[in-house]
DNA sequence: GTTTATACCGGATACAGTGTTCGATAACTA
DNA sequence: TAGTTATCGAACACTGTATCCGGTATAAAC
């Protein structure tokens, strides 16, 4: 690809990022973009069709990029085994608070409709590799949507309160709270 | 009031709720509003200053209905004792379903924000009116916002499957999927 | 270093949607 | 009947999107 390119590219996503961090991504124009990233208006339009295309893009790279460590051992964190959920989950919320500064909660909490939907598909997928325990009269695609939907709620609700609380705590608490068994404990002080 | 008004508000609701069931509300246009209520631009202006508070205007209508029943006593449902939370909850499913033609279903599915935040707070008071069961170290509010969107969930999950799961059954589901007791028995076959 | 390709620029333009203004007309009220 | 008020609709200003196109700068190929 050419540096050009590169570069112009680069540029778009940098200034994309900083305007969606500091205002509501429906706020966000395309104005507002160029003129951050300094490109001329066709230049942009010749890199993405629409705004949407462009977060859909980066969509694709940030999820690629923060799941394809959860199902894969972690030196920073504890190992895996298979079936264990509640380390998985803990593990995707350490990576969602260490990257791309907190606009994963915030894109969430505004409920932005590409970047949910991403989310959310991912999280089905870790769950049903991951399976949780449901009453056998429950409709199972129902009992997947609440648990997609209650953890979506704990990551907005834990980047509400400035993504204090520890990831295993919240993972632990998300668990019993459907109903699961979790080998966490939360200790009440921090120490 | 005069005759005029009430007339012309009506037409635009009307048209407005058509619309609505028709396509996305991020879709309707006020042009289009307009037309089906086939009233002049500045009238619409003069009623209300934008599209959103056209909305806003009228989820406080429909909330005040929908919820009036649900704490008090209703002949067509069963008898409700406090604390029933369960029963709370289905007999708001039942006025769900019952009312506007399945609008409410379709605005929190898209996620509408106005909607889904009026929605989102009246289902927290009922549901702090009817307190749960909540670990100890858990977070209340974290408890509180994950009962909320859980049931908002359901809903959107019962809307997308045609409204054809029966409310207690549901209710039912809901609960015990947030480890809380059920009174009510599901049927496997329904008779 | 010259050639060739192509990425970038930016002004012009078409388009869709919002919200306001205002004078004329029709409908209501006292 | 006289006075008030709602409605109408065309015109306008504004914001934002997306495309087009000739001119310029930069990179890659030889």
């Amino acid at each position: 690809m050419d540096r050009r390119q590169r570069k112009t590219r680069k540029a778009i996503y940098q200034a994309f990022e900083d305007l969606v961090s500091e205002k509501p991504y429906a706020q966000v124009t395309v104005a507002q973009i160029i003129d951050r990233a300094d490109i001329g208006r066709s230049t942009f339009y010749e890199h993405f069709e629409t705004k949407d295309e462009l977060l859909n893009d980066m969509c694709t790279e940030m999820f690629d990029h923060i799941f394809a460590g959860v199902n894969s051992h972690c030196v920073t964190h504890r190992a895996l085994q298979t079936g264990d959920l509640e380390g998985r989950l803990a593990h995707l919320l350490y990576h969602l608070r260490d990257t791309y500064d907190g606009i994963c909660g915030k894109l969430l909490k505004e409920g932005e409709p590409v970047f949910t939907s991403y989310f959310r598909q991912r999280l089905a997928e870790l769950i049903e590799e991951n399976p949780p325990h449901i009453p056998g009269d429950m409709p199972h695609d129902l009992a997947l949507d609440l648990f997609v939907s209650a953890f979506v709620e704990t990551v907005v609700w834990w980047f509400s309160h400035g993504l204090k609380a520890d990831p295993q705590d919240l993972a632990s608490w998300f668990m019993r709270m459907l109903g699961q068994p979790s080998s966490h404990v939360v200790k009440a002080i921090a120490e």
